[in-house]
DNA sequence: CGGAATTCGGTAAGCGCTTACCGGTAAGCG
DNA sequence: CGCTTACCGGTAAGCGCTTACCGAATTCCG
């Protein structure tokens, strides 16, 4: 625990209260607009609020009107950033959190970012101390066991992103199946390609999971040959993507016309791989990602993917969160609707038509 | 203020005390490792603990111990986003952000934040709100008059990045004055332009004043000309950039060889709008940036500009604040060495050594 | 084996705020 | 002019936790 312990005295309501020659219960009541105090009363109180500066200790309201008005929310933090392009894709999260932000401010509540390491151990302990702290949590990832998700949801309300959802807690996440069957339609039917690849993320990832059942289910309902496995197997970083490329060529074996990759960043790994055995893209392979993160289109050649509503992810875990923090109980899930959006990694020309647009909202599953 | 009052009983010490059968000290004790319980009392309270899925109430522990654990970070929510490049540099202050974090993190601190858009009215109110709920606060940009943060500065300590030390205050920024000399030496001596513009950033911003100040006096030191004054007024915004620039052509005024921005988001806007003219960069004019924000190297031509330790600025924003914390006082001012990055906009060839390193230290003024 | 030195652990006093409750004063009314 | 009704504002309880203080139980030593 840190040594840290303020030592100046910072006035308390009794402070002001004695300045102003009134009892704290009137500080109070003008501070917070309660009752219906005098001119006088009111006057005197903020004349003595000003000359002291006075700030209303948080922790002491939280206590007493048991309500914080914060939410906490909880990212893991990336190990090492290999590629150069790669730290600003980490900003995915970041963007996510913006929209928490800006839906929380419109209730009054502030966020508390906390980051996990990857190999940070105890992190129940680490999400309990942030729990503590928080009216509602938030939770990026898979970062814990849905068990413990279970027991923490007893002391707050909780809602994942990109997660699954629980008896206790809500899931928010973007509608990975109707975005895969676009960008499948589009691989198989516009450009005829009749093998693809499945380049996967992270193995415990929900939305890996359902992007990659869907992967299978259309492209051999569309009579095309899927190449997956583990071989193909990556964990959404753009090393990783990189490495499965790079593994696949040095055991000799024949890439598909076109790799669907998980995620945006396993794209950008796996296009530099094909770059540097001199594969081109999309002439020799087709390329393709998932979530259109803002440097997907400066990637050259510039990829197509599916675009996730990602601030709109953020705010819609907040205001679900806030209704279970007030009502209680809520939906299981909530699914929010993504967009194909076609560039020019997957072989369509430059100068085409740089996004068409496919749609679809779901609410239950996909 | 929000309606939200949660119901649900959440377990309390008293009821961990009750049911390991012993006092709520015990409890706390074991919970903060403080004095030495016996082993026996320690195994009933975790077995308690586990049992109820106990979570410490941190506004309790807060009022407690008078330490929160907590920094709030404020930041300017932008406007509405004009260009498409625009989005990501945005998250300039989310990579501050993260250092902030991270550093935070090591002290066993949470973050705590909070933007306000740049129409709030009442900015101080915010402050004074996130301020009671934190134990000290990094301020990002001039948010609030010196005055107004004097005052704050005697209820929490106060950190500002890009700003102005005040005597209750510390200051973070980079070192503007070599990072722009380096730049101006590079325009100047290494290409030999004779003719410089500065399209400014934020009027009231510091960090702009000083890259003025000595875009000014080192342009005219080597010899160049130079143009600067009201049309040259940016805002730090692409859109600002490109306004100047329009509107200079517009009147039909002679751009100068080079322009040189406030920051990369002001050059960005401008080589939009010198491609919209036609005025090919770096052919007929040059164009550098400043920040080094992650887009920057995807422009075309990638941009020349000066790197900032964008996360270390966070970190070092934290670690200055704790120590302020714990200490009290401190430094005035941090500065932190910035670096020339050397790429095309400047008129450097394509396949030249792209980076140029140009490393200066400083702590006292620029 | 008795008294002193230790150890543990319980009791209770806050930390700074909100608010239920109630008493006092002033206004309203017959 | 006296009594009821409102209206203000003060007193005090309590939010959940930490910890100073102290008594009880245990251990140690002469």
């Amino acid at each position: 625990m840190a040594g840290v312990r303020r030592a100046k005295a910072i006035p308390t309501i009794y402070d002001v209260a004695s300045r102003a020659g009134v009892s704290i219960a009137s500080v109070s009541r003008v501070l917070n607009g309660q009752g219906s105090p005098r001119a006088e009363t009111r006057k005197r109180v903020l004349r003595a609020v000003r000359a002291l500066s006075f700030v209303p200790d948080g922790a002491a309201r939280a206590l007493s009107n048991n309500l914080k008005e914060v939410v906490g929310v909880v990212f893991r933090r990336g190990g090492e950033v290999a590629f150069p392009d790669e730290e600003e894709s980490l900003l995915f999260m970041d963007v996510i959190n913006r929209g928490i932000e800006v839906a929380a401010q419109r209730r009054g509540f502030d966020v508390l970012m906390s980051s996990v390491g990857v190999l940070d151990e105890n992190v129940p302990a680490r999400l309990a101390a942030i729990a503590g702290k928080a009216d509602g949590l938030i939770l990026h990832d898979q970062m814990i066991s849905e068990g413990e998700i279970a027991r923490l949801a007893e002391t707050v309300p909780i809602v994942t992103l990109a997660g699954r959802p629980t008896p206790a807690s809500t899931n928010v996440r973007c509608d990975n199946g109707s975005g895969m069957r676009a960008l499948i339609h589009h691989l198989v039917v516009d450009h005829g390609y009749r093998n693809l690849g499945y380049l996967s993320g992270g193995v415990d990832s929900p939305d890996n999971l359902a992007r990659a059942r869907v992967f299978k289910s259309e492209a051999i309902a569309a009579g095309a040959e899927i190449q997956v496995g583990s071989s193909w197997q990556g964990d959404y970083s753009a090393i990783g993507g990189a490495n499965v490329i790079a593994s696949l060529l040095d055991r000799g074996r024949d890439l598909p016309r076109a790799v669907v990759c998980a995620n945006d960043q396993a794209a950008l790994g796996a296009m530099h791989a094909l770059a540097r055995r001199g594969i081109k893209v999309p002439e020799d392979v087709a390329v393709t990602g998932f979530d259109d993160v803002p440097v997907a289109r400066h990637l050259h050649p510039p990829l197509t993917t599916v675009r996730q509503p990602i601030k709109e992810l953020g705010a819609t875990a907040f205001d679900v969160l806030y209704s279970r923090m007030s009502a209680g109980g809520g939906e299981r899930e909530v699914v929010l609707p993504v967009q194909l959006i076609i560039r020019e990694s997957c072989g369509c020309a430059h100068g085409s038509a740089s996004s068409q647009g496919r749609t679809s909202v779901a609410s239950g599953e996909t």
